[in-house]
DNA sequence: GCCACCGTAGTACCGCGGTACCACGCCCCT
DNA sequence: AGGGGCGTGGTACCGCGGTACTACGGTGGC
């Protein structure tokens, strides 16, 4: 009997989670956590063996649930099913510690195979965002390495090194790469090459959601 | 007895209306569209009371369809259901002519009710709409001006028009120009000359430049 | 009744941004 | 001595973004 904790902040898809679970004879509901912090509670308290956890809630988000859900060396897997298949979420969810990742656009068989999975130790991802992911991963490892402290660092963000955070903060300010290389003393080319290594790394196709990401990361602070 | 048809590209999402709806001794669920086309048909073919549809959908989106569907002038009554409440779709929405319009983030009694409101002949809207659906509405009227609560506008938005204010905050979120007049039902060409007219009145060299300002006025706000 | 503004839409053009791929020197680790 | 990560730099290509200009229907003001 496999347990599941569900993480989300809609109560209608919560409600078609449990529905489909509960359906089956192998899968058990033992609760609902409408954000983060609610599903960081609940897997200490009840020890799920697979929270299905949404990205998008209020409070604390799921990539984050995830990462100190996994910190706590408990056995519980965490499956990710979002929305979107933005490769920035399936990053930073995959280096948050979810063994698998999953877009709602799925067929329920799709879901309820990825729970088995995942609940025996295996990962999954959506095909969709699988062939992204390895050309992603394929440009550049992590390296990141040490920085435990770093507390309130966005996971978003920890795959940087410090050079591109540097970079990203002065794109955070609107600065084009031309203006970068002269104020940086470099060559565009060099940005060039910064700028598409921290959009692999972050997920973001193209500055614009660079920017954005800088904002929400507060890596930049509004004026 | 009142008859539903579900339209959702979503399976997982059709299958918990499913079970919400069918849990409920005076609702029947008459059938499930994946897309606009498929709601078209299976409305002139079934005649619900009411078509719960999604905006998003591939093909003809939610909007075209309530269009199609209230045109027929069937006796059909269309509640819009979506995962956000962007005035846009409110606005396009009930101007298609849809009944109601209800965001996903909801009670699953408050669909419930809704979807009897909605068979009722009665219109739905979703409270967090409510107060922005008016706002727009009163424009409508006498062009503004009063605008008692003035509220903090930022100086540098103050030569914008409503539209254009509009256009601004989806470029804040990173919407490109081509994901905008999709989902705004624009050309293209509409966006860019919308979007060089906010560059322009706001002195931004360039859509960049637009979503810092968009960050720092607070017309949105950080994640 | 006319004019100004707004929202819509189109065409044509060009440059920056982003990608793909390659390359080299430095430093740290083994 | 090797290897890997990092920062630097280069070339070539292409698509999206932005500009310039034009146009037209609707609405409200005068």
């Amino acid at each position: 009997m496999t347990t599941v904790l569900i993480a989300d902040d809609q109560p209608l898809q919560r409600f078609g989670f449990r529905m489909l679970l509960e359906s089956q004879d192998d899968l058990t509901v033992l609760g609902e956590a409408s954000n983060g912090s609610e599903a960081i509670r609940m897997t200490a308290q009840l020890h799920p063996d697979v929270v299905l956890m949404d990205i998008r809630m209020p409070g604390l988000d799921g990539i984050e649930a995830t990462r100190r859900i996994v910190a706590t060396g408990d056995r519980t897997r965490v499956l990710i099913l979002t929305t979107f298949d933005l490769d920035e979420y399936a990053h930073a969810g995959l280096r948050a510690g979810a063994s698998g990742f999953l877009i709602k656009d799925a067929q329920p068989e799709e879901l309820l195979s990825g729970i088995r999975s995942v609940a025996t130790g295996d990962a999954v991802v959506a095909p969709s965002l699988t062939r992204r992911l390895l050309d992603a991963y394929a440009h550049h490892l992590p390296a990141g390495g040490a920085a435990e402290g770093a507390s309130q660092v966005d996971p978003r963000l920890s795959a940087l090194t410090e050079r591109e955070r540097e970079i990203l903060t002065v794109i955070g300010k609107g600065w084009t790469n031309s203006e970068i290389a002269a104020r940086l003393h470099l060559a565009e080319s060099t940005v060039k090459t910064h700028v598409g290594r921290i959009l692999a790394k972050t997920g973001s196709r193209d500055r614009i959601q660079a920017v954005i990401l800088a904002y929400d990361s507060k890596l930049v602070e509004p004026a």
